[in-house]
DNA sequence: ACTCAAAACAAACGTTTGTTTTATTATTAA
DNA sequence: TTAATAATAAAACAAACGTTTGTTTTGAGT
């Protein structure tokens, strides 16, 4: 469904005659700074992080930083590529799409995404917040992804009405609520930490399906 | 419902002796002030607007500002209470809670909601952004009027519930899917503009009441 | 005409920002 | 070993930030 992995567009790609430890290296601290800088920016926001708050947090120094990085934005970027891919393939991955039986692959993809939104519930946040920061160039390519998420749903529905399995007036309106309604916890956590989290899949697995599945009272 | 409008915290009520028509005044520059950087956190964020793109935009000297705001910050929560404010009354004082009829009452004050909503959409979508902003002080007083809201719909439903109109299998849970569902176009507009208001408002007000009324095929 | 406080203004304050540079030390490859 | 490379710490950089200052202009009340 997607094409080999692009490239984060503002990274210069410096392949200078490296040997393949040293950019193992490399590659590692990337990830490790990425991934501390986005707890960063979940914690306190992309604009109120400093990049000496990152230093700090990774241990690397801050000139330093620029080795691995081209800048604040970059990291941003790659924060975002990496939790778009992951939730992409943790979806796709299992063959939950051979499925036949609309019911059931549509309860298949969804239980899987809920699980998966729910507990990378702080990065979604992040995204919805962050979004303005990115480049355009970059947004382009997150809502490309984004859009494909949606269609993947959408598919889903189109089939099952087709077959009288599901009653919705219009599959990609019904999609893009679908994909929305995923994301209730990550938005709204404060206002839903009485329930666990079985409890709260459960909720609200059984409330997107209704809107979707006549007769599931 | 509300109690009288609280003053917002920051503010120091400088009420030395004004004559009327200075106050009028006073409270006009500062409408104005909050309205037009309201604009431009809407298009740029809040971090990303500085006290000179104020001036700017308001035609107002950088320093003289300080005279009818007490600091960045202060506009941002002046924003947030004109908002909640807004919405809470519309909603409220149209007579549509002394409807008896549940199925009639939910329809009326959703619809009227989703109305508000699409049309403060922009400063929806700023406020899901910005919350991190606010003083903690000032954020509780924002999160109680939100549970407001909630409760709205929540009682609305628990009686419909308790008549049988309604079937859900947790009215809070119900009502906080709903109010999120309520402001899908804020967040997620960059894919659905190719619905009309109307189409949209149709689908959303549809797809919300299947998932809570029985037999709404 | 005089008074005085509010309003307006430009300039500057002190910080913090992202980023770059420098000089020194540690690590690694040939 | 030796020469290149990477890592460190510290400082420097220009730009931008929110806020305050000192001074001037304005306008209503006496």
């Amino acid at each position: 469904m997607t094409d080999t992995d692009q490239p984060v567009p503002n990274r210069e790609n410096s392949d200078k005659k490296l040997t393949p430890r040293q950019q193992q290296i490399f590659k590692n601290r990337q990830v490790m700074i990425v991934k501390k800088a986005s707890k960063l920016f979940i914690k306190k926001g992309y604009s109120q992080t400093s990049m000496r708050d990152i230093a700090n947090a990774t241990g690397i120094n801050l000139g330093n930083l620029y080795h691995y990085i081209s800048g604040k934005e970059d990291i941003l970027c790659i924060a975002f590529n990496n939790y778009h891919n992951l939730i992409m393939e943790f979806v796709i991955k299992n063959d939950i799409l051979n499925i036949k039986e609309p019911k059931a692959k549509l309860k298949a993809v969804l239980r899987q995404s809920l699980e998966i939104t729910y507990d990378f519930r702080n990065d979604l946040l992040m995204m919805y917040r962050e979004t303005r920061v990115l480049p355009r160039k970059f947004l382009k390519i997150i809502l490309k992804k984004e859009g494909e998420f949606v269609k993947l749903f959408e598919d889903i529905i189109a089939k099952g009405v087709e077959s009288q399995a599901f009653k919705v007036s219009d599959p990609f309106f019904a999609a893009n609520m679908l994909v929305f309604q995923i994301s209730l916890y990550a938005l709204r956590s404060w206002n839903l930490k009485q329930f666990t989290r079985e409890e709260f899949l459960d909720m609200t697995e059984e409330t997107i399906l209704r809107a979707i599945i006549p007769d599931t009272l």
